[in-house]
DNA sequence: CTAAAATGCTTTAGGCCTATTCTATTCAGA
DNA sequence: TCTGAATAGAATAGGCCTAAAGCATTTTAG
């Protein structure tokens, strides 16, 4: 079914994925790259698809509530677009969906008449409740090919390719 | 300005990205998704910004123009659909795009009057080529973080990953 | 004090993506 | 042969996402 480990054949083109019809030639850091994306988005797209069947909800809404389920006091907007790494735009949309929805609310800041800081309604914090249990299970399920040795491994492998790709992207994840 | 390693303030909340903001009681699968979840997206939006500055287009199109570069017969809207994993409207989307620039072409199949086989232009062609090269230099850079060692024991863990993670989704990944 | 710069957020235009629905064509079985 | 199922692709509606521009409101410098 899946033909991980292809047959002969080297150029007749039989390859299934995106990352498994790299040719032979294709380098190596393309070739992690490629398994590195693949991994992500199998992942990604269960949980996206999960999260809209079980809950009706998207992937992003929900990590916006997941921000603020850690901070109670609430965040702001511009906080929000630096931990989720997005636009600020993005950040208006998102929220705008989720008051609609009352799950989250606008609080006006009175020190900064530009501001306010956006909370978790009470309706909002139960339903992130809910959804988190869930979310850790599939996470959990997804990722336990893994013995826990290999676990580790990993992560301080991605610690590296992280590391170095916020040097030399520039990225700025200030706090 | 990274302070990837954060100081004592065990709950303070001083963290940066999304990642470093998982509390230390946040479970190890998440933990791992998280870190996986960041390092993808940093290089993505690495490549796709590089590829809007450089060279005027996305990543889903020179994605598109990538399956079709190992494939000089071309290939149909469904190989297409299913080698990126993205749905048959994204496709067609993409490829109106790309016929408009003139970089591919929709090759219309008289053995089946509904398909077509869609190539890359003498222009795509070309114009990838150019792309390419630059593309993987960008990986190659983003990825130099780690030694030769290091990328071999990534690439098979990620592969475990992925393995596991299509059994357990299911991803009908067929050639 | 006041004008310019910076900040917080929203809006807009445009592209990507999905699920769903539609049309045309091909295929398969009675 | 003919009819219903399957398939190829396109169209639609809706959400996510970005870059850029716009509007208030602070902040800062002179």
């Amino acid at each position: 079914m899946l033909r991980q480990t292809a047959p002969a054949r080297p150029r007749a083109g039989r390859a299934s994925d995106r990352e498994t019809a790299a040719r032979p030639d294709d380098h190596r850091a393309l070739r992690l790259w490629l398994r590195l994306l693949t991994c992500t988005q199998l992942i990604e797209r269960h949980v996206r698809s999960e999260l809209r069947v079980r809950f009706g909800t998207t992937l992003p809404r929900f990590d916006l509530m997941a921000q603020l389920e850690r901070h109670s006091e609430g965040l702001k907007m511009n906080e929000l677009s630096r931990r989720m790494m997005v636009s600020g735009g993005n950040i208006t949309g998102i929220t705008d969906q989720l008051v609609k929805e009352g799950l989250v609310e606008r609080v006006p800041q009175p020190s900064d008449r530009r501001a306010f800081r956006i909370r978790l309604t009470r309706a909002g914090g139960k339903a992130f409740g809910e959804m988190a249990a869930e979310h850790e299970a599939w996470i959990v399920g997804l990722l336990s090919g893994l013995t826990r040795r290999e676990h580790q491994a990993l992560l301080d492998l991605l610690a590296k390719v992280k590391h170095h790709a916020m040097d030399t992207t520039h990225a700025k994840i200030i706090d």
